[in-house]
DNA sequence: CAGATTGGCTAGCGCTGCTAGAATCCTGAG
DNA sequence: CTCAGGATTCTAGCAGCGCTAGCCAATCTG
């Protein structure tokens, strides 16, 4: 019995350690580096041992997209917690998504721009992704009119944190205004 | 020197063959089904005459999203056309951006999601592009406030909208919404 | 200790973007 | 009309990709 659950613990330590190598490969020369192989070379194993614990490359992208999606609601709750008033507070996770995603393009990347066929908007989503996605909910609730939804006005709040994000990154805005861009649009999602 | 035009004539338009094979082969099959090999084979060449016209494949994307950004002007300028109040041509702009994004996914994203090494927000950038940005910008301008830049608040709008865009594109937003979170994006922009 | 089973590895498939060098065609001079 | 020279196009191949079939060794079971 117990050297079965050795058995499991040490692939499960294994696979952590895949989703790692992967991560850390990411963030520091992109997702085009992160090759079956060199990650294999990386965890010291030989590729075939990747496709035992994951489907594929892009089942990997996934569990990385996972746990950078606990890290984003980590960092977004502090920034909540941190700010007092409603409009400060929507400011402040704000800020803390698009400085999330310029530190961590390669994270961000997996998370919301490429394909990973994860479930999203259902009830099977990833816990860590709807924690994520509740601590914007809940600085956006305070600023919901009578005849809104909070849950579709946050979507449409994040989506354009995301554009934001995506285009500035991509070269398509200027860094330079970033700052201002932010408060406009906090401003027309909080003015009444 | 008429031979020598009809050689220039004629490598052009074999370029425009190119250009053009690879938007239809990425329109009807996506991105991933334009190799090298295929374009050669629809433009019945082979493969080094697609490096003798450009750089490589991320230049015949380049390309293809050039003439797209035109294409999206036209849209966009017969949008504003069309509408008669600043909110109604705010909101009619909007819903042909998404439109054109949703009904020509690949064309969209060689634009606005692929890493294409076009300049952007220079004078430098091409200009359909600026064309297409200045149709936004058009409608952005009359819901500008007092304090703000109407060029920064255009591409906080754009932003916005390319987000919406892309979040659904890729299953993170449901479909369902969307309608209400353009009008939710609209009508945060256009209420002072 | 013998046999069954699990697990990792080697080797290789078909594909990619891209390119060096051979082959072919066209042009213009004699 | 012939033919060298130059431009142009093609064949063939490189290195690398994601992924997998099948072998081999280590481990567990009786």
């Amino acid at each position: 019995m117990s050297i079965q659950n050795r058995r499991k613990r040490e692939r499960a330590e294994r696979e952590q350690l895949i989703v790692t190598a992967a991560r850390e490969l990411a963030e520091t020369e992109g997702w085009d580096a992160v090759t079956t192989r060199r990650l294999a070379a990386r965890i010291e194993y030989s590729q075939p041992v990747l496709y035992s614990h994951f489907k594929g490359k892009d089942a990997i992208m996934a569990a990385v997209a996972v746990q950078g999606c606990a890290d984003l609601a980590v960092e977004l709750r502090a920034a909540r917690a941190s700010a007092t008033g409603t409009r400060e507070a929507l400011a402040a996770v704000a800020a803390t998504y698009t400085s999330f995603a310029r530190r961590r393009p390669a994270l961000y990347d997996a998370m919301f721009t490429h394909l990973v066929d994860l479930p999203f908007a259902t009830p099977e989503a990833p816990e860590a992704l709807q924690a994520a996605f509740g601590e914007i909910l809940r600085v956006v609730e305070p600023i919901t009119g009578e005849d809104e939804d909070a849950g579709v006005l946050t979507e449409t709040f994040w989506a354009a944190l995301h554009g934001l994000v995506t285009l500035m990154r991509s070269g398509r805005l200027p860094e330079k205004a970033h700052e201002t861009r932010l408060t406009l649009l906090v401003d027309h999602f909080s003015a009444r």
